[in-house]
DNA sequence: GAGCATTTGTCCGTATGTATT
DNA sequence: CAATACATACGGACAAATGCT
């Protein structure tokens, strides 16, 4: 379809026949599009380096170029994402490490969020999140001490956060602020994140309410790599209602 | 900081370079950063794509490499953004034009927004958006025909279609839904934005209703170059209370 | 663990095409 | 028309990471 010359050209042919091959595929190497379509390394090279960059595949030194899966985790107000069921619901493996999890005293940048005093102890947790033991996200939490006692070992149990502080009977979190949008991540969060370039990752962050009193009981903000992960962010109650469900 | 080495660590300095400067001032050509570096074509050629990754520049063929600027643009459902104040706050000159306008019936996948019948005429039309009279983003909105008489000659004058609507006396439009993500532009829209390159867009879809009748009275959507704008998503009617302004 | 082939990452020099100025 | 600057392309080379023997 694309008419146009070049390694765009090579891209494009790729681009059609990767659309019809399972994520996780591997692709023919750089040397072997070389050979196919009669080019030098720095056409077939530029060609995949297109496709990276569409997001359509992801390349691993020394291993080889795969068909890169990308799952779509919907934020609204109503429905809160879970990690868990997202990335199932796509047909993918999800985990997720606890790297970190302690009290300390909370910064002024997170305190105000919780509307609490800076320097008041409260709980922190950093998680990583796995797509199919790839690491997709990095994210880091904060948790009023009176919500729970222990956070570390009751996590490793039940993983998703609202669900621990449900089942604990203390608060009922329904999120009540929610802001994404896309930066480029600080060196730390490349690294954590094992990107091997940087490019721009989106950024979640929300605020939890308790639905009886209001009161903010958690304050959490992630990284989330844009090559493996397409954030939709919705807002407003009515949803469009389609008057058909084709298509 | 970047202690990496080769073209990264060439691109971590000009990225530090970058950040002190003016948008749209031109920088070294590659031979000058051959020359500076003492490093060959390659190299340099890497680093200054670096920087468009990153956002960081823009290049033009025949021209330059000129630092590039990149605006806000906060989407919630209190607050509808106007492209205007939107641009014009950030330094920059906003400007739009009309491409097309007129009367044709409804296709479906745009009709169930609005709640009408599929082939009902309706308004149509289609605007580019402009920074520092740089294409930035393609919308299309869909109005139903009883909003307004004539759209295409109202819109020369008055360049918001919520505040025309609003002069008419007919509807007080509010944004009742709105979904942001991130898509590979179709071939057409790349070239009405002018990308030189494919990469993913933001696109924007919204539903405006009457505030009186909550009869739904416009649909738009529109592709909006990442390069140029950074959408920011907020939902939730608690936006964090700072207890200090500074930071 | 050592060794080896494969594959991507980086880099060099050179050349030509094409758009801008 | 000429000079400049980015885009594409070739061939060759070595480094670094991976995977297998």
């Amino acid at each position: 379809m694309t008419e146009r010359n070049g390694y765009h050209k090579i891209a494009g042919e790729l681009a059609d026949e990767i659309a019809q091959l399972e994520p996780g595929t591997k692709l023919a190497s750089e040397h072997e599009l070389m050979a196919r379509f009669g080019v030098g390394r720095a056409s077939a090279r530029s060609a995949v380096q297109e496709l990276e960059r569409r997001g359509l595949v992801r390349r691993l030194r020394g291993s080889g170029t795969y068909v890169n899966r990308r799952i779509d985790y919907v934020v609204s107000k109503e429905k809160r994402p879970s990690w868990h069921r997202t990335v199932e619901a796509a047909g993918a493996v999800p985990r997720s490490t606890v790297l970190l999890s302690e009290v300390r005293p909370i910064p002024e940048s997170s305190a105000h969020y919780l509307g609490i005093e800076p320097g008041t102890p409260a709980h922190y947790m950093r998680r990583l999140r796995y797509v199919d033991d790839q690491v997709a996200a990095l994210g880091e939490e904060w948790v009023r001490c009176e919500a729970v006692t222990e956070l570390g070992s009751a996590m490793r149990v039940e993983e998703s956060l609202d669900e621990l502080l449900r089942q604990m009977g203390r608060f009922d979190v329904v999120r009540s602020w929610c802001r994404t949008s896309m930066e480029l991540p600080p060196p730390e969060i490349c690294t954590a994140l094992e990107m091997t370039y940087v490019a721009p990752i989106w950024i979640i962050e929300s605020i939890n309410r308790d639905a009886e009193t209001g009161v903010a009981v958690t304050y959490s903000s992630s990284w989330t790599r844009a090559d493996m992960i397409r954030v939709v962010m919705e807002i407003g109650d009515h949803p469009p209602v389609s008057t058909c469900e084709g298509n």
